[in-house]
DNA sequence: CTGTTAGCGCTTTCAT
DNA sequence: ATGAAAGCGCTAACAG
């Protein structure tokens, strides 16, 4: 019996109560009490009054670590991200979290902070706490995933924009539709020649968005102009660069799509720093649909990655082949375009 | 039934390696493998090495449920938000994820969607997964936060700007002095008349920043004039008519500050379309930070929540209140003015 | 319909 | 220094 009540915090190790009490509370065996609480097996409604009385009086709320060991199976799932504070991972959370919950799943969460030795301690942890599944997105190690299935026989996830995907099952995001119907999207406001601020010409990266590009062109039966082909690396500085080259060439084009926002940005402010009129002189689509882009005297037009529906369908793809063991699956989601000002659209029918 | 060699996904239910294997390997009994995996007791080197050894071999990772079970300690702590998706809660997550990690604890992420019920199930889940311990940001149901300390035992810290704090840890924002900063900021720059678009007239809400507003006038001297006091609701459209009537006055302000910064930012733009330059002929200080603030075009002046030093701070009073029972103590964090141009201070010495 | 019992994987006395 | 055994809270045969 809990004794005089001591108000400091934790001071009186409140015992919890558990199924033991509960049975003897309600004068029945441990089996009995647990079949009533899982609603299991028969059980005489008289006995099942008892019982559920003696759970309530007494507060009891079962606990799941001991289910847990019992039954092989926690109802919990690991999320691997980056870092949590990006509003994008952020989303992808919101998302994988509902869908668990709905499911009677929590998630239990893990940043990699980018670093493979940090990914390799999430892993380790979701291990040892045994989750029954990880949603992972965008492995460092490729390798630790198909490790970690082995040893571990957990389920994993994963989320990525990369083509290779070894056993596991894959949300993938469709990049090349992506750039498609970007690219798609200048030719049908009339541009011809348009230039493209690429993906590093390294096969580490994936050369999706690359292949959209060509094939809007072909299907649109314009020849490629290889001039018209940048390389940018993602980072910092290389949009300039890149604009830079385009700028200079004799024929410059009058529209450019860039593999992400980053470049696409300082595509923009290169340009309008040399006089030139955003979308009237140049247009420009970008990729990714980062936070700046809506920005206020941005307003890029760009390509939007369907984050909520990737975490919402990677996690309802775990947890269903939970249930069922599935073969490896792949999943392909739609990016969509997101029509800002940038691109000349609203040029069509509104202000000059 | 799954037969021979299948290598679709969990066919062959890969069955975890436990410490008897490891032990049996090693050939010791249970309990000298248990001393060498923690370290503890006495054990011969020689026998150290052999299970070590087994352990790398056989791949093994501890269970930590069996564990937990045991030991009454999951080493787990749970996170209350309203929704990990909004930015704010995100780098919350993110500060209380990596302070966790440091002392090797995991997060348990879960959400409130901001309803009643669904916080109690929050909480429900992470008393049955026996967490040692909870974050809750800003209780919807205050009581619950005092059941679950009575019934459960469980350590509960709460992030807040609200007053009242019962019998647990607090990290409080001090919403008081940032409003007093932000007005005295205003005071600093020439003006007197400075209008305050306020929290809702009504004791379930913190009167904090009222306090704050009050105290800067005071401190200098002003007479606050009540007229220049319209209460908002935090709500959409509640700016707009709270600066509608402060624009009405005969005197009107010529400065205006915000509890939050949706209504900051209404006001701001209703201010422009009836012809006032801001921060010429009317300035602006908004509160939170949140991400309109920043964008271009709105450049707003705002009190920013220490959002990433409530989450770290949470977690390591948590955390040490876990170690060694620590009576109820209460945390005050400093908001910080973050200045921007709508307050006019960048007049002063740039461009007319 | 209900109770008895044997573990789940691990830690922890208590012997030896 | 090592091993045997009890038991954490729960579920799931298996008897009755």
């Amino acid at each position: 019996m809990p004794s005089a009540s001591n108000h400091s915090l934790g001071g009186e190790m409140a015992v919890r109560v558990t199924i033991k009490d509960v049975a003897k509370h309600a004068d029945v065996a441990i089996s009995t009490a647990s079949r009533v609480i899982n609603d299991s097996g028969y059980v005489s409604e008289k006995t099942r009054q008892r019982v559920e009385q003696a759970i309530r009086e007494l507060g009891y709320v079962p606990n799941s670590i001991a289910r847990s060991l019992k039954q092989k199976q926690t109802f919990s799932i690991g999320l691997i991200v980056t870092d949590i504070g990006n509003p994008f991972y952020a989303e992808l959370a919101q998302a994988v979290e509902r869908a668990a919950r709905e499911r009677g799943y929590s998630v239990l969460l893990t940043n990699t902070d980018g670093k493979a030795s940090q990914e390799k301690d999430c892993v380790t942890v979701l291990a040892a706490k045994q989750v029954d599944g990880i949603i992972w997105y965008s492995p460092i190690n490729e390798d630790l995933v198909d490790a970690v299935m082995r040893d571990t026989g957990i389920t994993v996830v994963v989320i990525t924009g990369k083509e290779r995907h070894m056993g596991h099952h894959t949300i993938r995001i469709d990049d090349q539709l992506g750039a498609f119907e970007a690219v798609n999207h200048l030719i049908t406001l009339g541009h011809t020649r348009i230039g493209y601020i690429a993906e590093p010409d390294d096969p580490k990266f994936p050369q999706e968005r690359m292949k959209g590009y060509r094939r809007a062109l072909t299907e649109a039966g314009i020849t490629c102009d290889e001039h018209l082909i940048v390389r940018g690396t993602y980072q910092e500085g290389s949009g300039l660069k890149a604009i830079r080259v385009l700028l200079g060439l004799k024929e410059p084009p009058t529209a450019v799509f860039c593999a992400n926002d980053l470049m696409a940005i300082e595509a923009m402010q290169y340009a309008r720093r040399k006089g030139l009129r955003i979308p009237e002189d140049l247009a420009v689509v970008g990729f990714d649909d980062t936070k700046p882009a809506c920005l206020h005297g941005i307003d890029l037009t760009t390509v939007a990655q369907p984050t909520y529906e990737m975490g919402r369908e990677g996690a309802k793809l775990l947890i269903s082949s939970l249930a069922k063991p599935l073969s490896s699956r792949q999943l392909l989601l739609r990016p969509t375009l997101v029509i800002r000002k940038s691109c000349g659209y609203y040029l069509k029918e509104g202000t000059p």
